[in-house]
DNA sequence: CAAGAATTATGAACCC
DNA sequence: GGGTTCATAATTCTTG
């Protein structure tokens, strides 16, 4: 595959040539523009869930500041994610465990 | 925020409204409208970054059928989020302790 | 157990007579005692638990304030758990990926 | 906690450690001793820190074949780690919000 | 054995 | 700024 085979070079050269100018698509066996290539678009995409994450915080900065309880705020949140029909059950459960427990 | 939005309703509707969802945009001296856009706007990024992240997902998954090692590309995404002089140093400790404990 | 007859047992000795006797001696047809005893005994080893946790805080303090790079000790921790085949070809797969990548 | 763990060994258990993993106590400028006392004793208390773990699992797969709601137990246990007032408090706001966005 | 859930650990954020 | 809680990331374990 390589034009410039490396059993000409020594180690160092060869490292040099693979980091500067060509990186070889081959180098080690590995298919190296398609490991860039999932590298970056993982990178893009972590930034753009960096970036939703920042936002988020900002709401709930601005649901304390409006005087909300964010941990509760939260949990709401997460209620609303399960099925209205799991919640119930759920806390039918959890109130009956209590009652048991005399809490 | 309107203080008074049940004027343009008929009576069934904000009945209906005060059953179903919150008759009282200040029930129990809360801000109903605030709550609720804050909650819906966290939801709404929220499910953005659930996207991304299944495209995340995916792309480690071309990566493992391409052949290669999710765990350590991962790793290599963690090093290159960090300083080079800092990956450096950990490396130069790391290689120190080893040797200290004969691994 | 105890051949003591109940009047001279405390409650939780009672109680559990009960449950044995009864597999539905509580309010809401569930098994209390049962439930209770599930729940202490998980809160016994639990509190064992973070004993140990604070112990091993303890000891990483003790490593930092004697110079140690506690990120780094707790990274040859981690490699000690692992079979040195493993760590070895892990290791290989890095150099691999970072030379393709030119870092 | 101790400075000197060395203290508390004989001479003969101190030099079989040194003998075992690496001969030379200062290697590399490195307290080695000191080091490898740290990462050991870490990973006996990581040891009794598993082990309870694993009995804590039993108990709640006991827990789950006797009927039980393994979540919702360890919901009861979360809370039974608040002071009352809170998890009331919580409450509270939780039926609040819920009243408002009508849940 | 792969997918998903649950636990653990690391890193970030907040309060004191 | 240091310590503690909280969020995210990774590993582990279970289940289909």
């Amino acid at each position: 595959m390589s034009d410039a085979p490396f059993d000409t070079m020594d180690e160092a050269a060869a490292s040099r040539a693979r980091q500067e100018a060509d990186p070889d698509p081959e180098a080690g066996g590995i298919a190296a523009d398609r490991l860039r290539s999932i590298i970056e678009r993982v990178e893009r995409l972590e930034e753009e869930r960096k970036a939703l994450a920042d936002d988020i915080k900002d709401i709930f900065a601005e649901a304390k500041s409006a005087g909300f309880d964010v941990g509760v705020v939260k949990q709401v949140i997460r209620l609303r994610k399960k099925e209205p029909a799991e919640v119930e059950e759920m806390e039918t459960l959890l109130d009956l465990y209590r009652r048991a427990l005399g809490m």
